[in-house]
DNA sequence: CAGTGGTCTAGACCACCAG
DNA sequence: TGGTGGTCTAGACCACTGA
């Protein structure tokens, strides 16, 4: 169950199989888990690193503590609807639509400073660079430039963003997406885009940069887009006082 | 500066400490804090409770780590500040720019189709019309056309909207304006923008749509605006799971 | 190399809760 | 009273950074 001796520490280790226990329904809403001194015992670790699992799951929201009492489980998330940070793919299938990319490269380049700085590298570090067309039912969309950090999204394949990035990242890599700012403009094509988006000479497109962060701040992803204007609308709401 | 026998436990003390430097702007963005070592030397205690300390306010936004580097203050919440719903106005002001406004036409007119959708009311309703060149600086920005419900949002006066609608609407209608809808696309500068604008025929524009709600989820502002794309980004963030 | 944050240990005392 | 979470200690080794 714990492996001392794994690269991935213990109270990770912990926190993913409480996690998939809660999620399977093994432990339900409101019940107790086990004390903080019995995981302890039990694994033969410290009880400050239980504290360290068991306080990430509490911020996260999986677990809930009462004091002279216990830890328990906290109600299922409801299952909330992407109307924020989502990725191409995601948006795509919001707006009824079928998403597919064409891979124009992929591959690992040294960190330019624009890059750089929005990824808070420093310049030259290694990055994945991936250049693709995206299709919305089977036509061109948008001409997208993605740049992920190589130290952080280790082992991405052409496999992996051919299907789901963010999965990945969510899913395997077990980091948590939390929020992205975007600099949306309006500008005329170059020739470039004229070429991959299938458009006309001096037809208008949606230049969209974004900045992705994980929970704890750090930036993962930095994506440049051009949307056919005449295809694509950016829709969001915003909040009075945040 | 840190009590060891205070109720308050010596970790929050730090977090308290340290929060009040950082707004008072003590210590400035992305300057580095001591170390972990030096806090727990300084006031004998142990690195672990100033962990605790530094973590909560990486947590909370207000620092960031660097392995092998140090513990650094992050920009201000206001710097970094998620643009949320605001107005023109209030945009102009958060960028550093002098906003101003060219009142064109000012008028109750009967609502149409859109316009009646937009705001959820019948057709032929009274509504205010507004349009207005916007400008930063002194120079052009936008061209911009807004409606609003007639009977709800009432006693307006060309006085009052080249002050704040926003806040004739908070304060003196006492409405609380809640959140708003957008959608936004890239065009060609058609002939009144390029007038207005003064832009060059064939420039791209930010097509703006707003469509703007009280907390009861009353529609009560419905605006079409269009920015000159040399002079101005949308931008604004968006959150993971909302 | 020395210094940093990341992880971990094996204890400790406290306030709180229930039986 | 015994068990719980909350706080805290005084160390330790690691990987990473920069000089």
């Amino acid at each position: 169950m714990i492996d001392k001796n794994s690269p991935i520490p213990i109270y990770h280790q912990l926190e993913e199989h409480l996690k998939s226990k809660i999620e399977s329904g093994a432990i339900k809403a409101d019940e107790a888990i086990p004390s903080e001194r019995e995981y302890a015992e039990r694994y033969q670790i410290s009880r400050m690193t239980v504290r360290q699992a068991l306080n990430n799951l509490v911020s996260d929201g999986y677990l809930y503590r009462q004091k002279g009492k216990g830890t328990f489980v906290n109600k299922k998330k409801v299952e909330q609807r992407l109307h924020g940070l989502t990725s191409f793919t995601e948006d795509m299938i919001e707006r009824g639509m079928k998403p597919s990319s064409k891979l124009l490269s992929f591959e690992i380049i040294a960190a330019g400073a624009e890059t750089a700085h929005r990824l808070n590298i420093k310049e030259n570090t290694p990055v994945y660079e991936i250049k693709r067309v995206r299709l919305a039912d089977a036509a061109p969309m948008a001409l997208e430039t993605t740049y992920l950090p190589a130290n952080l999204i280790k082992g991405l394949t052409e496999e992996i963003i051919n299907q789901s990035l963010y999965r990945y990242i969510e899913e395997k890599l077990s980091f948590t997406i939390h929020e992205a700012t975007q600099q949306i403009e309006a500008a005329i094509a170059k020739d470039i885009e004229i070429k991959h988006l299938q458009i006309e000479k001096g037809a208008p497109i949606l230049l969209i940069h974004r900045s992705s962060f994980l929970k704890d701040g750090t930036p993962f992803e930095y994506v440049k887009s051009a949307y056919r204007a005449d295809r694509y609308k950016f829709i969001h709401s915003m909040q009075r006082g945040k």
